[in-house]
DNA sequence: AAACCATATACCCATAACGGAATACGTCAA
DNA sequence: TTGACGTATTCCGTTATGGGTATATGGTTT
């Protein structure tokens, strides 16, 4: 088996900084495609591919305006990658660990009677 | 250029379900490589695969035990995940979809008079 | 040292990514 | 209708994935 298709779920869609990039520039709103090309300095074709991989999990829709598109972000399938993360908020700081050294350290002392 | 590999961030060594498994099993505390193996159903070879991928991502850390090696979580570069999520927290809801409808149709009314 | 256990690496295969370039499609203007 | 514009699709080549299987590496026990 090949590495899970870019549209199988969000987590793998977002995976590509260049998506990424895409849905922060939708987060301010509503966009054409040319928009997007000529923010992000790529080639028409690769946004437009991109887009079509946002589109498949359902992280951007369209309108269509005359000859133009407007992509709109549609935030909701982030949500499932938010709340993976969040069983591990509380770890982050690596403090954990810290603690561990800590407390080995209290209870060396506590045994050997060292100050 | 292919994609990016899994290597490459926390972004898309998290983007494959068994290593996020194996993030979630060690979540609960350090374990040796075996234990994961028989937790996931998976081949040695695999998940030892998948482990070397989450730790040059830095997502886990090892230490030596005899014959045994330990993983244990390391959640910190999971907060670049969650860094960039958070612009997007309050658009879940789909409000925004909503909000853009009423609007259109508000301002509809107002064009052509219509009641 | 030999046998054994735990883990890592190497090699193969099928699959698909991403960028580039060319081209097809759909809408609007003249 | 013809042409221009905006966008989507197709085809190509390079690269790396993830699983499978075999094997290498390293520590432990006898």
């Amino acid at each position: 088996m090949a590495r899970a298709a870019t549209t199988t779920d969000a987590f793998n869609a977002v995976a590509e900084p260049r998506r990424r990039q895409i849905l922060d520039l939708l987060a301010q709103g509503e966009r054409p495609v040319n928009d997007l090309v000529v923010a992000l300095g790529l080639a028409q074709p690769q946004v437009s591919k991109h887009l079509r991989v946002l589109r498949e999990v359902d992280l951007v829709r369209v309108r269509d305006e005359g000859r133009h598109r407007l992509y709109r972000l549609n935030a909701g399938p982030l949500r499932s990658i938010h709340d993976w993360l969040r069983k591990y908020e509380q770890q982050w700081n690596a403090r954990f660990d810290l603690l561990d050294t800590v407390l080995a350290d209290l209870k060396e002392e506590e045994a050997d009677g060292t100050d």
